[in-house]
DNA sequence: CCCTTTTCTGGAATGAATCAAGTTTTGTGA
DNA sequence: TCACAAAACTTGATTCATTCCAGAAAAGGG
């Protein structure tokens, strides 16, 4: 398990280092979980760990591309592992909890613009939104 | 032009005020800007409207379908009146310029999600990540 | 095992966005 | 046309995610 984060790391050519194999283990873990949470979730095990670190391997795990950073809008930063596969999200409205949705209509059509305006495109980003399940029946029953 | 503004405002039966008339002729001017450079478009013409009233004006306006919320991950807020016409937007990596681009495949493909994990969706948004065509030359220029 | 570089700690700072209290303006109904 | 209640605006403080900074600790090549 640990082993493999390791491995991850030095592919990327990334020290190993306890905050950085936390941070792993949380998101493998607990997919699409925001920064607090995840500085909540290594302090369960290394309680020393910083704010500050839990920000710089985040972000030195996104550079590598090793995790991938989720921003929808009016929702803090989120982080997940699922990588290069090309999948997309549903985010709900209302408590902008996220869920994984694999790629509706192929690859390809997703990635192609009808006018590019003369920019190099390098990723299709596809975000639903709506309405997740506990928030639907919680909403009928105030009704 | 400035009428034509007062009737979208009465037609979601919102005051019309100035700071709401200046924000909406900044938008018509300027897509895509974010709140700041709307504060600043608004104030050319009415130094007194406080930035509080922009962003209450750009929340009346966005929460009643005259204007859209863009929020691309790791930028700031920006807004644009072109609404209800399913289309897209590329962002530049380097400097987020956003640009506007049609969709690429039609309306309904886009919206159907594989899987929607109980989720009750209502919008699909593209995001195309890339490099803006002057950041391009300016990349070259370094080389 | 030492040394250089990277990473981490602790604390302060930034900046977009929101909150709060009180004042002004809008538009309706007399 | 005028007055009044609701909506909108001003001013100023506050929140909160994220970043900046300086010094201490740890990683891993030699």
């Amino acid at each position: 398990m640990t082993s493999d984060f390791e491995a991850q790391l030095r592919a990327v050519s990334l020290r190993v280092t306890r905050p950085r194999l936390a941070v792993l283990a949380a998101l493998r873990d607990h997919p699409h979980v925001d920064t607090d949470t995840v500085i909540a979730l290594v302090r369960a095990d290394h309680p020393a760990v910083s704010h500050q670190a839990v920000y710089d391997v985040l972000r030195a795990l996104t550079d590598t591309g090793l995790v991938r950073r989720i921003q929808p809008a009016g929702a803090t930063a989120r982080y997940e592992m699922r990588v290069r596969d090309n999948h997309h999200h549903v985010v709900c409205r209302s408590c902008s909890v996220i869920a994984d949705v694999d790629c509706a209509v192929g690859n390809a059509p997703c990635l192609t613009a009808s006018h590019d305006h003369g920019f190099v495109i390098d990723e299709a980003e596809v975000v639903y939104w709506g309405t997740c399940p506990d928030c639907l029946t919680r909403s009928e029953g105030i009704r």
